[in-house]
RNA sequence: GGGCCCGUAGCUCAAUGGUCAGAGCAGAGCGCUCAUAACGCUUUGGUUGCAGGUUCGAGUCCUGCCGGGCCUACCA
């Protein structure tokens, strides 16, 4: 048994998921996560709100509360959303508990002794309507190549050229609007990565298999220009976690917080200490997944993310840890995921364009939703979601593949023996070809499971499906009823049991019709198949099942019709 | 501007430089009648974006071009 930790990219805090954000990160880190539960390793799979940073302030503004209220409300909204998708976190934080405000001090601290953190001043613009310094790009004006009237500090969308806020011709706050603005001097600590590229480089040269998504980019901001640049690592804003405190070794830190990119990845390690704090158990509970001198040597650690996300899980957040000179285990294996577009554009949180966690769970079950992001998953390249693709998709492979499956044996077995496992007959060799056939598809899955190929885990899964149909056309119990009872008896006994495997095999992709297959069979063995002839017997004769309801309903044509116009403009 | 990625069947996607470029869906034909008008079998469909080059051999490597995307360090 292997130990093997778990984070997914944290969600940020103002507002709700889309689908592109889920088949990113959280939904595949499910899926690897259950996965691995199912062969019994030991797993700790750790998700969080990400709640710092300008924008959940200005969030909570327009929400009309405090940042603090505002933020405990969105956590449990994202939660409840989570839960209801079966994400199986073992503990979903969040990056504004006392766990990450320790943990993110301590290994600011940690850097400042090391000598890897210095105080620089620099200019900023401060918006004295807002009562806030204006990140880069919420400052907008006139673009001084183009023209254009709503270029933002840092590029102008129109002609994409860089732009600094003070090359803005009347600039003014996108927050407010107000024109009333001044460049104020203010002191940030800043992160010396540069002294660190060496370290990093040779880490990442000694990981292998690495996507070419992910080195890529760790490369180029390795190797660029001059390299590595330092980074500053705090902000001038209200909402956040200190960076003056006790012991620190800065002074003139008064008033700010940690830059959101500093602290959110150290939450991480902060939920899993929260997960201790919430399961009643002592640090040590925690440091065994986090400290190599504690007992971390051993764990497997996997983040999955966008592709966005990486030049900060491969650089900034090893930079934090590897400065601390303290033992912290570092990833092992960096999962990224490119993005997924809606209907011939992107989805857009902030355009409310595409279908967003809630919505897509008052339309359907998370199972229809789950099978086709995860069997699409953007692994190689951008995908895309339409409509016709996903009604398609989900009415062949859930409905007509596995779904009929499940009723035409139910359906059968109860008409001609009844809603228990008929007893007589033996395997012959159509049996036995079915088993051989199957315990390599397993394999193959299992292989790809590990491997985290997720769409063609999902394809092998899905021929897995396929298998059982095949065998009873080739073995057609209906045909052999006739003439042979008991003959038809084992075939339906098999084909009962083949319920019960799909529904543990299933169970990382589709955990709810897993649930309900389970149930049906009336057991409560989901042990991972190792040998597929045992585990095609563990139904025996005699013991009772019940036939489900339908497990998929189709998508019909103009229920499809209705969603597509539904969602085409923006969120309501 | 710079870096990187992608372009393969009508659609969504596969193919460590090595048999005839493969799957699923859609389309066509046949079979089956247990089942959610479901299932199974067979089958049509390709100048691998374009133009060159390297190689015994290129979807894969190189150069240029066309198209799409991501990043470019203060959105997160």
């Amino acid at each position: 048994m292997a130990r093997i930790l778990i984070t997914s990219a944290l969600p940020y805090i103002n507002g709700i998921k889309h689908l592109g954000n889920l088949v990113g990160s959280q939904l595949p880190a499910d899926l690897y996560a259950r996965y691995m539960r199912a062969r019994g390793h030991e797993v700790m799979f750790i998700c969080a709100t990400d709640e710092h940073g300008t924008p959940a302030e200005i969030a909570a503004q327009k929400a009309g509360k405090p940042v603090a209220e505002y933020c405990a409300e969105m956590h449990q909204v994202q939660a409840d959303i989570a839960r209801r998708f079966g994400l199986s976190f073992d503990h979903f934080g969040r990056s504004s508990s006392d766990r990450n405000r320790v943990l993110t001090q301590h290994l600011a601290r940690r850097l400042g002794e090391n000598g890897l953190i210095e105080v620089v001043t620099e200019k900023q613009v401060y918006s004295i309507a807002d009562g806030r310094f204006l990140p880069d790009r919420y400052i907008e004006g006139t673009c001084p190549n183009c023209g254009y009237e709503r270029a933002r500090g840092d590029q102008c969308e129109e002609c994409t050229k860089q732009l600094d806020p003070t090359d803005l011709i009347n600039p003014r706050s996108a927050i407010s609007g107000s024109t009333d603005l001044e460049v104020r001097e203010t002191k940030h600590l800043f992160l010396r990565q540069s002294r660190l590229r060496d370290r990093l480089d040779a880490w990442i040269d000694s990981q292998s298999g690495w996507p070419v998504l992910t080195t890529s980019i760790a490369k180029k901001w390795l190797h660029d220009g001059d390299g590595l640049q330092d980074r500053g690592i705090t902000r001038d804003l209200d909402w956040g976690i200190p960076a003056q405190f006790p012991g620190a070794p800065w002074e003139g830190m008064e008033g700010k917080v940690f830059y959101v990119w500093f602290d959110a990845p150290i939450e991480y390690i902060g939920a899993t200490a929260e997960w201790a704090d919430a399961h009643g158990l002592d640090d040590a509970a925690w440091e065994r997944w986090w400290r190599t001198d504690k007992g971390a040597d051993d764990v497997r650690y996997v983040q999955f993310m966008g592709k966005d996300n990486v030049p900060f899980h491969t650089l900034s957040f090893p930079a934090t840890l590897i400065g601390s000179e303290e033992p912290w285990k570092l990833v092992d294996y960096i999962k990224s995921f490119n993005y997924l577009n809606y209907d011939g554009g992107q989805f857009s949180t902030s355009q409310g364009r595409g279908v967003f966690m809630d919505q897509a769970l008052e339309l359907l079950p998370a199972d229809y939703w789950r099978w086709w992001l995860l069997s699409h998953a953007p692994e190689n390249s951008d995908s895309e979601f339409t409509w016709e693709n996903f009604q398609a998709s989900v009415n062949k492979d859930l409905a007509d593949v596995l779904g009929n499956f499940v009723s035409r044996v139910t359906k059968f077995c109860r008409s001609k023996f009844g809603e228990s496992v008929p007893e007589g007959g033996a395997w012959s060799d159509t049996e036995r070809a079915l088993v051989d056939d199957l315990e390599s598809r397993v394999r193959a899955y299992e292989r790809l499971m590990e491997a985290m190929e997720v769409r063609k885990a999902a394809q092998e899964l899905r021929a897995i499906w396929v298998a059982g149909n095949e065998y009873l056309q080739s073995a057609a119990p209906w045909a052999a009823f006739k003439t042979d009872p008991e003959r038809a008896a084992a075939i339906i006994r098999l084909s009962l049991n083949l319920i019960r495997l799909y529904a543990v095999l299933s169970a990382p992709f589709i955990p709810f019709a897993s649930a309900r297959m389970l149930a049906a069979m009336g057991s409560t063995d989901d042990a991972w198949p190792q040998d597929l002839e045992a585990a095609l017997t563990v139904l025996k004769p005699g013991h009772a099942f019940t036939v489900p309801d339908v497990l998929f309903a189709k998508i019909a044509d103009d229920q499809r019709a209705d969603w597509q116009a539904r969602f085409a403009g923006r969120r309501g």
